[in-house]
Formats: C-alpha cells, sequence, structure tokens
DNA sequence: AAATTTCGCAACCGCAGGTGA
DNA sequence: GTCACCTGCGGTTGCGAAATT
C-alpha cells in the first residue's frame, strides 16, 4: 500500500538546527505541550517537519537531559545492557536517566566498541575471539542466563505487574539491592518478556533463534547457550541454589565492582581498560 | 602553517508497530 | 479486516572540530 511520507518536504528546512528556531521550538512545547508532533511545526511557526522537532526535542532540547560526558558507571551500565539486550538503544537509555538513545548509539560507536574490537572481543557477541576465555565466558553467560530465568520464576510467582522496589531502594535513588529484578521489572525487562510472549520461550525449550539469523533478546542469551551447550552442559547442571545466590548476589547501590574483579571475572577479562 | 585524516556528534532516513476511523 | 496516519526506533550519513602528517 505504500507508505505517505511523514512531512511536505517541499519548503521544509532541513540540517542544524539554529538557536532561533530552538527558541521557538521550546517555547512552545513549554506552553502547550508536543501535542501531535506532525502539526507541532506550524502551530509553532516552524520550517520543518514533525519528525524533526521530536528529534531535536527529544534529543536535545529536553529539559532533563544531561549533557556531558559519560561516566565510568555510566559505560559500565552500557556495556553490561548492551551485553543483555544488543542494539536496542532506548531500552538502554530507559536505565540511564537524562541520556538518549541517540547518545548512547553513538557512544557505543565511536569509543565502546573500538575499544572492545581492540582487546579482541566481539562488540555483537561480548565474546572474544580467541577461544581462551571460552570457559570462563560461558560461565558467565550459564550463570547470567540462569540469574534471568530464575527471576522469570519469582516474577510469575508474584504475579503481578509491579514488584515493590522502595524496600529494595537506597534513599539516594539509586539502584537497590535486587538488581536483576528490578532490570527485569523495568523497561528492559518487558522487552525481554514481550520476545518470551511472542516466541513462548520457555526454560526447557530448545534456544531461539529468528530465522532470519538475527537474534533476540532471548535468542541472544541462547544462541550463546546454544554455541557453548557442549562446554558448559556440566555448568548448567549446577545447582539452581548457585544461580539463585548469583540472583541474589548481583550488584547492590548500582556497585559495579563486580565486574573489575580478578582473574575469573568475565567483565574484567573483557574491559579491563574500561575499568582503569 | 597548510593539508589531510580521523573523530564525534547531530540529524536524517526508512521501517515497523500501534491506533483509530 | 483494511487502511491511513502517527510515533518511536535503529542504522546511517554529513559536517565541523580536533589530531596528525
Amino acid at each position: 500500500m505504500g507508505r505517505a511520507p511523514c512531512c511536505d518536504k517541499k519548503g521544509l528546512k532541513k540540517g542544524p538546527w539554529t538557536p532561533d528556531e530552538d527558541e521557538k521550538l521550546v517555547d512552545y512545547i513549554n506552553k502547550h505541550g508536543h501535542g501531535s508532533w506532525r502539526s507541532l511545526p506550524k502551530l509553532a511557526g516552524l520550517f520543518r517537519c514533525g519528525k524533526s522537532c521530536r528529534l531535536r526535542w527529544n534529543n536535545y532540547l529536553r529539559p532533563d537531559i544531561i549533557r556531558g560526558p559519560f561516566t565510568p558507571e555510566e559505560e559500565k551500565l552500557v556495556i553490561q545492557l548492551h551485553a543483555i539486550l544488543g542494539n536496542r538503544w532506548a531500552a538502554i537509555a530507559s536505565q540511564l536517566p537524562g541520556r538518549t538513545d541517540n547518545e548512547i548509539k553513538n557512544l557505543w560507536n565511536t569509543h565502546l566498541k573500538k575499544r572492545l574490537l581492540q582487546m579482541g572481543v566481539d562488540p555483537q557477541t561480548h565474546e572474544p575471539y580467541s577461544t581462551l576465555n571460552g570457559l570462563t565466558t560461558t560461565r558467565h553467560m550459564a550463570q547470567w542466563e540462569s540469574a534471568r530465568l530464575e527471576a522469570e520464576a519469582r516474577l510469575s510467582k508474584e504475579s503481578q505487574p509491579s514488584i515493590p522496589s522502595s524496600s529494595s531502594s537506597s534513599s539516594d535513588g539509586k539502584w537497590g539491592g535486587d538488581y536483576f529484578l528490578r532490570l527485569w521489572n523495568s523497561e528492559v525487562g518487558e522487552t525481554f518478556r514481550k520476545v518470551d510472549k511472542k516466541r513462548e520461550y520457555s526454560v526447557s525449550q530448545s534456544p531461539v533463534v529468528s530465522s532470519s539469523g538475527t537474534t533476540t533478546e532471548a535468542g541472544l542469551l541462547t544462541e550463546r547457550k546454544t554455541n557453548e551447550d557442549v562446554c558448559m552442559s556440566n555448568e548448567m547442571e549446577d545447582s539452581s541454589e548457585s544461580s539463585l545466590q548469583l540472583l541474589l548476589d548481583f550488584p547492590s547501590d548500582n556497585d559495579m565492582s563486580f565486574l573489575e574483579q580478578p582473574a575469573d571475572s568475565y567483565y574484567s577479562l573483557l574491559y579491563p581498560s574500561i575499568f582503569t
């Protein structure tokens, strides 16, 4: 059926925004809210398409945006979330207040990806190109997956949309004790739940990898599982107790120091220079 | 100091999903 | 159920700034 262009491009400006345009956009949104992006440009007196206005607002003008370089903690979080979610920048951004998906995408493409490559780590899979670390990687992937499944089980027991977080939240607003459950219960977890629902993923079923060869979040994790099933099978048989322990041991107070831990730490093996 | 290359960021493009008529 | 529209997302590009030769 074809899709109509988002706007009539005749007479519409493109390219960098001028301070005057910014001012018009901010003024209008402050007074009226953005409402319909499509009609906003006319109402605000801008010769831009609605899409351009939305992008400018969301990526630059929004008052809650944090500008400036990413902190090491934020970088850690981006790396960790990317390992779970892949290139789902919006989902990653939802875990970093004040940061936009565009900003995170740029950070990844310009800094983090290169660093990983330099270290011989595949930025897509977060696995070392060398098989030297395979066992360690495998172990942590397996643990992560186990932790995820445990969280799912616990959530389904509680069978409700929101888990009270107040009990575990620290007063300064940082992430509380049950890191994984909070993550799982957040938008990030939502993406997993959606995928799980779609694909009827289950603990006992075989891994899910899309036919196109691309990997969904669940697929991402399970694909790793597939690739490494042989060597991890024993580890996967570790008692659920240890998996649960891992889950419960997930970082509290946003403390990612486990990433920096010694020789057998997956992340410290992969990203030593990031955390120095 | 000038020319060239590399980097980093803002913005654009096209696709997909959601929604309402 | 179909269609048109709107919005959000991820990939990509363009360009100015910074670094290098």
